[in-house]
DNA sequence: ATGTTGACCCCTC
DNA sequence: AGAGGGGCCAACA
């Protein structure tokens, strides 16, 4: 029984997604009090190198009323990624973030082997 | 149909 | 430690 292209990218679901359901699906995965990196998620949702594309899906929900925890999602320096075109959802995010018990260095970075998050292994 | 732009990342000086 | 460059690829003009 040949496996499909789709369904061989998409390790973790039985159905094929987009590759922004993956991405999403992954970042609800994230435990409270807890951070990942855009290249952590990508290579969790199988998108293995498309940081970037983290980035993206996030930037098309965090204006809406979304139960995605997205600021939970920080750059692989530690760093929430600020930008202009966020306005202000950035600063928001760390907020949020401080909101879990997060604490930032006075050069506004987080401890990643501290606050990092470990995804539970599936069998 | 190109070309540019990013909430990125990694390597090399 | 900071800068520069290549890779990545969906969205947009």
């Amino acid at each position: 029984m040949p496996v499909s292209q789709k369904t061989e990218n998409c390790f973790i679901f039985a159905l094929p997604m987009s590759a922004y359901d993956k991405i999403y699906a992954i970042v609800q995965q994230i435990s409270y009090g807890r951070v990942a990196t855009y290249g952590q998620v990508a290579e969790l949702a199988g998108l293995y190198g498309q940081a970037r594309l983290v980035g993206y899906a996030l930037y098309q929900i965090n204006t809406s009323a979304s139960e995605i925890p997205w600021h939970r999602v920080i750059n692989a320096k530690g760093e929430i990624s600020y930008s202009s075109l966020r306005r202000g959802d950035d600063y928001l995010q760390r907020s949020l973030l401080e909101d879990e018990g997060i604490e930032f260095s006075q050069d506004g970075k987080i401890d990643l082997r501290r606050y990092q998050w470990q995804p539970e292994n599936h069998i």
